[in-house]
DNA sequence: GCGTTTTTGACAATCATTCTCGTTGTCACG
DNA sequence: CGTGACAACGAGAATGATTGTCAAAAACGC
């Protein structure tokens, strides 16, 4: 399970998307990511950009969103446990670390008895330049 | 369109959705419950589960779920506001209350300037009947 | 009962995501 | 450097949950 048995190869496409995810800010779809590979003129296929998402989000590499709206969003953050602070108006995203949430999540499950716990939370917000 | 004139009528379909989500536990998908109307002798269209749904939804009288999965799930439950603790493996659910998480929320995104703040938190884990 | 207005529901439409499978590119090894 | 095995690609089709449409049916006030 550990990076022994994978083996990986280097392909043009996958640095492609790792290239870019590491120029843009702030959240995107696989399909806005794919269409900006495309006007860059790189050739890459949307299939390829949804499995290489995949792949690096299960790396833990990029972030996965899903907000309300539908469309997984994906981006490129600082390594580490973090959660998300968004604009629901412009989407601005600042990233937010809860030390105190983390372990109050792991005592919650662990009182209930449950194990190999995770989880998710999003802040929703309407930022200073969106609420005038 | 708007709110205060919405006088809502009292239809056989929605009391069958509404006394079916009294009874069953846990979370559900709306196919799922249209599903269980369906093999009750209920005549219920889908497309009505759908709208029943997310009318209570906004109500506040069940709570949306949105797993990696893809469906939405819906449940009743208690009032107030919650979070979940969910097995990944059977789905049982707990229902957990983390005032210290709200006001964190609300502290961190007033720090960024960010005002009409909501949240949304789910645990996941593997809970004692399914670990062994 | 009666008319008005909401609600219903079968079906089509939408749309992001996943699957399929023949082709192509990588890489290890000789 | 050549070659073979096999992962990765990609175009299009398939999937599947959710939403839109609109004529017909049901509920409520009087």
């Amino acid at each position: 399970m550990s990076e022994s048995g994978a083996a990986l190869r280097n392909t043009r496409q996958r640095s492609a998307v790792s290239a870019l995810l590491a120029e843009v800010e702030g959240f995107h779809s696989a399909q806005d990511l794919h269409a900006m590979l495309r006007s860059r003129g790189e050739r890459v296929g949307l299939t390829t950009v949804y499995r290489t998402l995949q792949g690096l989000a299960d790396a833990g590499e990029i972030d996965v969103m899903r907000p309300p709206g539908g469309e997984h969003l994906y981006r490129r953050c600082s390594e580490g446990h973090h959660h998300h602070l968004v604009c629901r108006v412009c989407g601005r995203t600042v990233e937010v670390a809860g030390p105190a949430v983390e372990t109050w999540a792991e005592r919650v499950a662990a009182q209930h008895g449950y194990a190999d716990v995770s989880h998710t939370l999003e802040i929703f917000g309407t930022c200073p330049g969106c609420v005038r």
